[in-house]
DNA sequence: ACAAGGATCCTCT
DNA sequence: GAGGATCCTTGTT
């Protein structure tokens, strides 16, 4: 008679269902709060995301407010579409397009925590370990391997970059956004920076305040 | 065709 | 805390 098989252990909560494409046809700030906690999913590696920015068509810090360019196109479309681009000549952004087609808008992923893939991602990030590994744009798009030409992808449909349901953030942080010096007082002034409270997977934790409860109406 | 500047990261002090 | 990397995108000539 043969051994039982090894069982194998659960090392990380089991996947949970790809999120549907209406999940991103909604204000960008309501989307960008509810991306707190979801997964993305590619080859194996699994992140959890821990910190993101809104940025809105008429807001000054957006790559969208002076019109459309062949760079910021996917952000005019339907929502549930990555938006890539390059900064500084060298680092990979991304972000994901909300709203319905014609209006601009798009959620700036800036940070994760690793699920499953920590080795791929050490890899990716010249063997680095912590929070040093995801907590910043650039570093989460080379922990994904991404490049300009998945701007546009479908991230509701399966193969690829996924974007997965997860589990929500018990408490959460807002605040301004990040390195956008050359925007409006007004929109530099506004909380469209959010994270997720309790956990070391966020960059710049400073000006980051807790996000009162939301009050029961009854 | 050109110049300017950028939703950053890393290293060094 | 300062500065360089590094090159694409954009607006202007």
């Amino acid at each position: 008679m043969r051994t039982p098989p090894i069982t194998r252990v659960a090392t990380s909560t089991p996947a949970t269902p790809i999120l549907p494409e209406s999940f991103y046809a909604r204000d960008v700030v309501e989307v960008a709060r509810d991306l707190l906690g979801r997964e993305l999913v590619r080859d194996g590696v699994r992140l959890r995301i821990t910190e993101v920015e809104a940025y809105a068509e008429h807001d000054t810090a957006c790559h969208a407010h002076r019109g459309r360019t062949p760079r910021n196109a996917v952000m005019f479309g339907p929502g549930g579409r990555a938006y890539v681009y390059l900064c500084y000549g060298l680092h990979v952004m991304l972000n994901v397009v909300t709203g319905e087609d014609g209006s601009a808008a798009a959620v700036l992923v800036r940070s994760a925590e690793p699920i499953v893939g920590l080795d791929v991602v050490r890899a990716r990030r010249g063997d680095r370990d912590g929070p040093v590994l995801l907590t910043g744009p650039g570093k989460l798009g080379a922990a994904l391997a991404l490049d300009v030409a998945w701007s546009g992808h479908r991230l509701f449909e399966p193969g690829g970059l996924e974007l997965h349901a997860g589990e929500p953030p018990r408490r959460i942080l807002t605040g301004p956004r990040v390195g956008i010096d050359y925007a409006s007082a007004r929109d530099r002034r506004r909380a469209w920076r959010f994270a997720i409270a309790d956990t070391r997977w966020i960059s710049v934790p400073k000006s980051l305040r807790p996000v009162p409860s939301r009050a029961r109406t009854h």
